[in-house]
DNA sequence: TGAAATTACTTTCCAAGTCAACTAAATTCG
DNA sequence: CGAATTTAGTTGACTTGGAAAGTAATTTCA
């Protein structure tokens, strides 16, 4: 056992404080484009495949259900997104990206992407894609 | 780059979902205790180091200063810490365990050990202390 | 010394999240 | 078929969190 007097060494622990401060510093930079990390997410999702439902954005995204119909709706009053009721099933909504959306998006990605930069090369070559795939796994 | 068109490698992405995850499992087993991850971080804190004040308290268990002092309102209505005036810094406070929050955090321990136990058996000898290295580092 | 600046913590106001209940559509199966 | 169940998403009541302002004690330094 390391060092039994503190907590700091457990994995619940340092997962909190290495998402604590990667989420604020993300947030810091989102903040310049008016927008926070989760409809960031939501929006690289609707990216990657259009009319996703709420259901999968939720699951994706990593919001629950309540709090992504919340979100949806600031989003759908900001001009990123439009709700489509799904043809085959009229409980589902399809949510589609505007091309007001679009083009934030391609913005904000490339805030991300070089917020990661920063974050990877804290790291040798192995050790990011290994962060990343045990983290990965943890998810799961 | 590492396929285009998903943005689950990303590091934000994936330590977000890691925490998520975690602390879902970790929140659904504090819940039998009723209690909150945040209040039993601010617990285990102070059985490290007694009369701590809000603000060392507020870093080491990663919480805001205004998010801290509502959650200790609380906590102290539950009859789990209690405040006291530092006697050399009238604005400072140290925050103590009640007896009841000592025993209530004991418990509360074997839960979050046997949590963590979960957690670190997803991965061999050398992976589950490397993966807390590098989370460790990115807290920085 | 004592006015100005800093520090420690709290409060207020508002934005956002949760849980549980709700509506409505689709599916199951007697 | 059609009543009962399940599924998809939203809503409402309540709780919690964050930013900025507020209070009060301490420190700085002219």
């Amino acid at each position: 056992m390391t060092d039994p007097n503190t907590f700091d060494s457990h994995l619940s622990y340092a997962l909190a404080a290495a998402h604590r401060s990667v989420s604020q510093a993300l947030n810091a930079r989102l903040k310049k484009h008016g927008i926070q990390i989760e409809a960031w997410r939501v929006m690289e999702c609707l990216d990657i495949g259009q009319k996703q439902t709420m259901g999968t954005l939720a699951k994706r995204a990593l919001i629950n259900p309540p709090a992504l119909s919340k979100l949806v709706d600031r989003m759908v009053s900001d001009g990123l997104v439009h709700r489509q009721i799904s043809a085959r099933d009229q409980r589902q909504i399809n949510l589609l990206l505007t091309n007001l959306g679009r083009a934030r998006m391609l913005q904000i990605r490339e805030e991300v992407e070089d917020q990661d930069k920063v974050l990877t090369d804290l790291f040798d070559n192995q050790s990011g894609p290994l962060l990343i795939q045990l983290l990965t796994k943890l998810a799961q």
